[in-house]
RNA sequence: GGCCCCAUGGUCAAGUGGACUAAGACACCGGUCUUUCAAGCCGGUAACGCGGGUUCGAAUCCCGCUGGGGUCACCA
């Protein structure tokens, strides 16, 4: 059996959208699940509009959501070079051949001409077509046109008649009227190939057996496929994945939010996720599995498992996983993927010590569980790495203005001291605290909130004694003594003007 | 507008003529747990776009309509 090879054709013309990072996947997918080979391919044809920044941006982001590639311009491969822009020879040569058995001709009409013959045509209510009127031109007006400057583009002489079908893997065989193709130009008059033609050669030349792409290209498939015909080429089987849409059903684009694998990135999703919501959307595994890794979703991945119709982008169920992964992942996995935002916040150093790296891993399981995101968790951390928060208003209200508030963060604080640093335990201190509650006969909350706000300037959070373990004993009473000297002097003479009663 | 694709709750999605009184997940709403907030657990609201066929029987097959999307470049 041939060996399946399918390749992701980017154009670096900006970041690897989530469109273009799941069609990726399923290429990625596919590929490996059929033990086949995956090729990363660079079309790169319109020079104007490339934008060398986006290669290495598209290439990076490919990496780090794990969709390795076994062939691209940046590792080679026996079908190299993987950028089109390095193979504008092979195109000439190949379109010197059509032109040369009659398929294609030469065609003198600028832009300009063009856009203005499909704008009478449209005036005249017909479908816009180039009419060949360059199709039969004499030597000698060719001679003209050329003097006169002319630089001509190729075009291709598509058939009128008949049907053209595309079997596809996932919609089934759709057939095209050949009389509703247009002799489409295969290279530009500045002698570079456009996409259909260069597409359609690399895909013969690189030994591509499955093309699988964006629906957006279907309509494109049957002027390939007369291509492939008219070059004598075997062709590929074809699958055409649904689009993404916008929550309000129209094109994603910037406007709605983040759309770039590279911003899911910095707004602190990891990969994992959004491989795994990529998958979800427009494929399911036939059950009721949602968290998968990419492992599992490989060894489960078949195309006509693909759904056929366009799925909206839902960001809210990308968030519910990434926050499942980071609740579930092995915790120096979460800890590796939340340094930088930690370092770039300054509160974990450029080159961590062992110790940062132990005491930033305690502070990523005491937190874990209640945020979505790894900036959700840097924030929800801050109090762990700085000690100059303010105390939330509200926790004010609730648990500083009570009277006794002071003694009993006292006789809290005096419970911690009495428990010796190295038995400074989740264990140890809540028996400390328990015994004060006790003791004073209050409710826990009466000792528990107030040093809550005193331990980290906030109202929620990890549970009491997870933070104050974490902390350590001389942080957390040098931070209650702060609180009560905060409550004496802010608070209480406050409370007593605010509160007539 | 021509051509093409698509159509199950707000969203993702299972379903391939009878097991459908239509699964599961997100979101939402309740409850539970609890030192807070989450998480977890339990429960709830909510869907086969419409109209014709075919069939003993249709979410499933056919036709039409409607709706949405894609595409009609010397962009990819």
């Amino acid at each position: 059996m041939l060996t399946v090879r399918v390749r992701f054709a980017p154009s670096p013309t900006g970041s690897l959208h989530i469109g273009g990072a799941r069609t990726a996947l399923f290429n990625w997918l596919f590929a490996r699940r059929q033990g086949g080979v995956f090729v990363l391919r660079l079309e790169d044809t319109d020079t104007g509009r490339n934008i060398e920044e986006a290669v290495t941006q598209i290439q990076s982001s490919l990496r780090w959501l794990g969709l390795d590639w076994d062939e691209g311009p940046d590792r080679g491969g026996p079908y190299g070079p993987y950028r089109q822009s390095e193979r504008f020879e092979l195109y000439r040569k190949e379109a010197q051949r059509l032109l040369e058995n009659g398929h294609a001709y030469w065609c003198y009409c600028t832009p300009e001409e063009l856009a203005r013959q499909r704008e009478e045509a449209r005036k005249r209510g017909e479908v816009p077509r180039y009419d060949r009127r360059c199709c039969e031109l004499d030597e000698a007006t060719r001679r003209a046109k050329e003097v006169a400057g002319i630089r001509p583009a190729l075009r291709v002489r598509m058939p009128r008649t008949g049907t053209t079908v595309v079997r596809d893997l996932i919609r089934g065989e759709v057939s095209f009227d050949n009389s509703t193709l247009d002799d489409i130009i295969i290279q530009k008059s500045n002698g570079g190939p456009t996409y259909n033609f260069a597409c359609v050669v690399d895909d013969a030349a690189m030994n591509i057996t499955h093309v699988i792409r964006a629906e957006e290209h279907l309509s494109n498939t049957p002027k390939q496929i007369v291509l492939y015909q008219l070059l004598g080429y075997d062709l590929p089987e074809f699958a055409h994945v649904p689009m993404i849409l916008a929550p309000d059903r129209s094109k994603l684009s910037k406007r709605h939010g983040a759309t770039a694998v590279e911003e899911f990135r910095t707004d602190g999703f990891l990969p994992e996720a959004i491989v795994n919501y990529l998958a979800l959307l427009g494929w399911s595994p036939g059950d009721e599995r949602e968290q998968m890794t990419l492992e599992e979703i490989q060894s489960l991945f078949t195309l006509d498992a693909v759904s056929k119709h366009a799925a909206i982008y839902d960001v809210r169920k990308l968030t519910w996983l990434n926050a499942q992964y980071l609740n579930s992942l092995p915790l120096p996995r979460v800890v590796e993927a939340v340094l930088p935002f930690m370092q770039e916040a300054g509160y974990v150093s450029r080159d961590p010590s062992a110790a940062e790296v132990d005491y930033l891993s305690r502070v990523v399981e005491a937190v874990r569980s209640r945020i979505h995101t790894l900036v959700e968790l840097r924030d929800a951390a801050t109090y762990f790495f700085r000690s100059d928060y303010e105390y939330e208003e509200k926790g004010v209200r609730k648990h500083f203005s009570k009277p006794g508030v002071i003694d009993i963060l006292a006789r809290g604080c005096e419970a911690l001291a009495g428990v010796a640093e190295d038995r400074f335990t989740v264990e140890e201190t809540e028996k400390a605290y328990r015994q004060v509650i006790e003791r004073l006969g209050i409710p826990g909350g009466a000792l528990i909130h107030p040093t809550r706000l005193a331990l980290s300037g906030r109202t929620v959070g990890p549970g009491l004694f997870d933070i104050i373990a974490t902390l350590g004993k001389e942080e957390c009473l040098a931070r209650i003594d702060r609180a009560i000297d905060w409550i004496e002097s802010f608070v209480l003479s406050g409370a007593k003007m605010n509160k007539p009663f």
